[in-house]
DNA sequence: CCCCTCGGCTGAACCGGTCCAGTGACCCTC
DNA sequence: GAGGGTCACTGGACCGGTTCAGCCGAGGGG
């Protein structure tokens, strides 16, 4: 039983392949009559549009490409890119857009993908996730002309669009209300150090703990696991100068803190307080429930796939920035003891 | 710059379309001179065979679907779906497969999002999870003829190839290691009932109590969320009959288990043992570390792909039993007090 | 020396759509 | 009633590959 296709549809309706086709695109160069009828039979004989016959003539290929370069077992930890996946597939499945997804080991295999992709007619565009600083893959896929919206602060993106949240103001916001509680030490166990949200939250850190002349503000790097923000904290809490608040970031890295807080027998929030980057169901199980920096990341992926549609729709797509992450505050802050 | 086509490379050569053709697929029908001739030519002017084309031809489509049927706030929630992910993707990949993804709301789209892929060409064969006792799904597949696997057991996956692990024997591996602790009052903390590999569970757990003669066993029933979980374990630890341990169906219920426990002034694992469905690095962050049964869910997703790709070549494939989920223990695990 | 075979290649059909030029039929208008 | 315009539809080229029938020339066997 092969699968019906216009061919069929106009022998049955008596007419030519070209009515056909302009009866089931909605085109004009048909009556209603004729419209009607063909439908009908297209319906009953259960006619789908072959994709790879449309995108041969030119058209879309109606999918975008997403290439994640992390290690399988970083990406189960975080909850970020499963929200951001259905945020991204909300707006595209509107469109009737396929998402093509990809995990791969590192930067070359990733731009391996792309143009794979790209070349073979596959997708019509793709977000770029995880901005390096100086990151090699904005020029390349610069180059390659393919629609492309960058997550990530526009000072990386190059020329492509970006599609981005104030981290800075949000680092600000979390230090200022830090102080205003009586914080004088104040710690951040940041990300990989070559991600280029990492060098701006690290930068924007160091410039506010210098507006405020605190008395120290140490950054600790890590790669997003719960052992090493762990082994992080267990030192910050181990040294001379231990700070009263940490700000982690991620969710997992200020679960394992806080586990590391109580083992070493200090109460948070009265000797230790911590703030987490990412909300998660997580974050509101553990006691005390952590003190987080919210993001709708399923919007942000949503905004990201609207800017690609755009783009690839041929539309001029500024940079959007979206909407900063918010201080919610739970009972992991509070004033030093 | 229009991409580069094999009409260019013929054209180039000074060979026509068909030998170009044969030289590319490394078909008989050409002088190795040639070949090499055509061949470097390829290479010099960055060809790449167009896919809608060659899926013209009958041909592949070089894809696999996978619509995952369960809210956005859900997926996020487990490392599960991310590993599941990367383990099919590492397997197709390495086959130059893609994977198609879609987050759908129900049964019904998500057999609609099927039915699209299947009928425009765009997939040449879908994976299926989380099955339903009596899944409607299963029947409706069948009757595409699309090369499908299931990842569930046997007994919901009618004429489908499943791919499953052993839940019962699992669960009868903590019971037993539980009563060997000692413990007579176990609870069962469980997802969706609906889900298939839920009531699998529920059942070989009430087997196992009764054929251990133990004084308690109640199960009890949540979506999987944190809340819920916390709210049933507060509800089995008021009542007067209070569980000694209670294993839960996966990690944040367990997590959020251990904080009511703690809130409610019970130690763990002295007052109450605890036991989690699936490691991850969250079991291993808390205090304590938490009791898990392990799977190597990677490699559950990689059998899953590599099954369905042999469907997809026309071989025979049987069901694939993995390997069953093992018991690790840790410290949130100890006789009762 | 002729015939046959076979390797190497060509030309064209084909996959399932889109889309453009062209063709009648019909209506309107002066 | 001739000219012009519009509408509904046809036929065929085309997208970029695959594949098949057939052609040509070289080499081998009788």
């Amino acid at each position: 039983m092969r699968r019906p296709t216009i061919a069929d549809i106009a022998r049955q309706a008596g007419v030519s392949k070209g009515a056909v086709s302009y009866a089931l695109n909605g085109q004009p160069g048909v009556s209603e009559a004729t419209r009607a009828r063909i439908l009908a039979i297209a319906k009953e004989i259960g006619w789908r549009p072959n994709l790879a016959a449309r995108t041969l003539n030119g058209a879309r290929a109606h999918a975008v490409g997403l290439a994640l370069c992390r290690p399988a077992r970083f990406l189960g930890v975080e909850p970020f890119f499963m929200e951001l996946i259905s945020g991204i597939e909300a707006e595209l499945s509107a469109r009737s857009y396929a998402l093509l997804l990809q995990v791969v080991g590192d930067h070359e295999a990733e731009m391996g993908v792309y143009r794979r992709w790209w070349g073979e007619g596959r997708v019509d565009g793709a977000i770029l996730v995880d901005l390096h600083v100086d990151d090699p893959r904005v020029p390349q896929v610069q180059e390659m002309g393919m629609p492309v919206v960058v997550l990530g602060h526009p000072s990386a993106a190059g020329s492509l669009v970006p599609v981005w949240a104030d981290d800075s103001s949000a680092v600000r916001e979390t230090v200022e209300y830090l102080v205003a509680l009586g914080h004088r030490r104040i710690a951040r166990v940041a990300g990989l150090p070559q991600l280029s949200h990492t060098a701006i939250r690290d930068r924007a850190f160091g410039d506010v703990c210098a507006d405020l002349s605190l008395d120290s503000c140490p950054i600790v790097h890590t790669d997003y696991t719960g052992e090493e923000g762990a082994r992080a904290t267990r030192r910050l809490l181990s040294s001379p100068e231990r700070p009263t608040a940490i700000v982690f970031d991620n969710d997992i890295m200020a679960v394992a803190g806080l586990s590391v807080a109580q083992e070493m027998r200090l109460d948070v929030p009265a000797d230790l307080s911590i703030v987490a980057w990412d909300d998660s169901p997580l974050c509101q199980v553990v006691r005390p429930p952590l003190t987080v920096l919210t993001r709708d990341i399923p919007a942000y992926g949503a905004h990201a796939a609207q800017r690609l549609l755009a783009l690839i729709d041929g539309a001029e797509a500024g940079p959007l920035e979206d909407e900063a992450p918010r201080l919610t505050t739970r009972g992991s802050t509070a004033p030093p003891a």
